[in-house]
DNA sequence: AGAAAATGCGGAAACGATTTCGAATTTTTA
DNA sequence: TAAAAATTCGAAATCGTTTCCGCATTTTCT
């Protein structure tokens, strides 16, 4: 900004057009190769940097795309940005980074920030308090193309990337089941999540696939803040009915468990088994080391970023069709889940 | 940027000029009440969003910050991005986030990118192979408004926000040998980064002030390879002149140094003690749990998003002076150190 | 050799906002 | 009542690019 020199003077020190200039650093076939080499070897000794916004304005695209996630401390989420901040970087696009914290509220202002055509396209997981999508629907309406991965929106006809939470919560409750566990809790965040109703029914028609009954009890409600969902998950562990084993939805009820566990005289993998949606590497530091479902975060964002950019590219002979795509996790298993 | 309305537009239908709609939309003084509120009420009505990037042209802003980390699977940076953000919306600014990897090549690319204005500030910690800094020197000499935090550069004039590390390095020096130990090692990721310097300060001169020697075999240095560092702590914990007590520098490092224990007979606390830098609260999970240096990321995010907006809005009354401020981290004592 | 095509570059408009300057009308003051 | 001042708004310049036209000059073709 403070020492920037603009086309037009540094067409001046060339006494040339700022047109030929233009071009000439476009690489312009109109432009001879002689004059090409003086502008750019000029431009190199001014230090001449081309204005964002200017192209912006006139291009009427910011090379910038805009990600929401629902929490940062994640290693799903921090994992899913790597992946998509790796493609987008190869492909000279930036990234604009919006935490929605779990809220709504937030969510929609940030959506709303993002109306004015700031960001070429957004990248997004919804928040788990957001059942009332409008204001994704007016996101969409307006044209900003928009990809959905992990916590989708499916009333958005646009591609969501996901992984296959079915069959992966099936495979799982009946791995729990497999080790002997007869009363299996199901722990979610909000149900409105489509990742949580996947998941759940993955998990119930695994239970139905064993002839066990599905105890309401253990559909298990969780909340965002930490310490309620450790006392919530301690009073269903030492309550008469209680279960002994679970499968927790997200990463961070995984965590709560073993934080409640350590509050009662249960051990786990004995008297619980328990497996979990994780992607931290911690999850085989923990004592006992925690069996977990993990996702291809990575190769999400990469495939996220990779769409993305190639509508962006080819806006008329490319649409971001309705179609749900599933990359599928791995269950590695650990000591939580094996006596 | 598809269905957007333009001022000129918006200005046509209210048969009024381009002027005065912007005037009446930033709430000049000039506007009359009447006018003001035809204008918004229209505005609203045809749903007219200011376009970023003339505005961003003209005025010569563009209301971003962008922050560069060098990692963000890491509790700490992901805390301070939270902080951060959390002070930059409240005061309409954007975040463009960049991850270096601890790569230099990587950071210096990145900084490259920022040479053009499209962020207004950055905030950065920079990488741990970065000992060069001319890429960052040319961006402060640009005149870019630039903040170092945690990981941050002497050289450059400007504010750095970090935490007490060298008193809090003596104080958990002094900690390990409290509870006993003989033999401390200090785990570090590079000689150049300024926290280790700091940390390593702290950590010797507590084992002078105990009256100990120190052996350059614990003066431990760490790659930036997961597996690689788990290797070379397991060999140091299993040769004949192993260490009873670690201080780890990094968050990461004391991860590794747990998954180093576990390929060993060796039990924590009583064969070693631990203690790390760490923000995670995975820590208190771990088993058994660990001693941590908890510093205040969300506050330091925050201070550091003040300061510079503070900066931003007072460019020729307010500079960034070349202070160092300190922010005390706690200690938080758990079974990794306490037999 | 004369017409046609290709080459190389300049002029000026356009993107969408803000702002300086000025002008017209109305209100206040002397 | 005339002059001064306040109020309210419009015209046009400007920010830094890109691109549509246009115009020479040179090369190619018949």
């Amino acid at each position: 900004m403070a020492g920037g020199i603009s086309l037009k003077e540094l067409a001046a020190e060339l006494k040339l057009a700022p047109s030929t200039v233009s071009r000439a650093l476009n690489d312009s076939y109109e432009i001879s190769d002689a004059t090409k080499k003086k502008v750019i070897s000029m431009a190199e000794k001014l230090n001449y940097h081309a204005n964002p916004f200017a192209r912006s304005l006139r291009e009427n695209k910011s090379k910038t795309i805009a990600v929401i996630i629902p929490e940062r401390i994640n290693s799903f989420f921090a994992q899913v940005m790597d992946g998509i901040e790796e493609i987008a970087q190869e492909q000279g696009y930036h990234l604009l980074v919006y935490n929605s914290h779990e809220d709504v509220e937030k969510e929609k202002k940030i959506v709303n920030l993002l109306l004015n055509g700031r960001a070429d396209a957004i990248v997004m997981s919804v928040s788990s308090q957001t059942s009332d999508i409008s204001h994704l629907k007016k996101l969409h309406d307006r044209g900003l193309p928009i990809i959905f991965f992990d916590r989708i929106c499916n009333d958005i006809p646009t591609t969501k990337f996901i992984t296959n939470d079915y069959q992966i919560a099936f495979d799982a409750t009946k791995h729990l089941i497999q080790q002997g566990c007869k009363k299996v809790a199901f722990l979610m965040l909000s149900k409105d999540l489509s990742i949580t109703k996947e998941r759940q029914r993955g998990y119930l028609n695994a239970l139905k696939d064993e002839g066990m009954e599905m105890d309401p009890a253990f559909d298990f409600y969780c909340s965002h803040v930490e310490e309620t969902n450790v006392k919530l998950i301690r009073e269903m562990l030492t309550s008469p009915n209680k279960p002994d084993g679970i499968l927790a939805s997200v990463e961070k009820l995984g965590f709560a468990t073993y934080h409640a566990v350590k509050e009662t005289n249960l051990r786990i993998p004995e008297d619980l088994k328990l497996i979990s949606f994780s992607n931290s590497s911690i999850a085989g530091l923990l004592n006992p080391s925690m069996t977990t479902i993990t996702q291809p975060a990575l190769t999400i964002g990469h495939e996220c970023a990779k769409l993305l950019i190639k509508k962006l590219n080819k806006p008329k002979h490319y649409d971001l069709e309705d179609q749900v795509i599933t990359i599928p996790s791995k269950i590695t298993i650990r000591s939580s889940t094996i006596c």
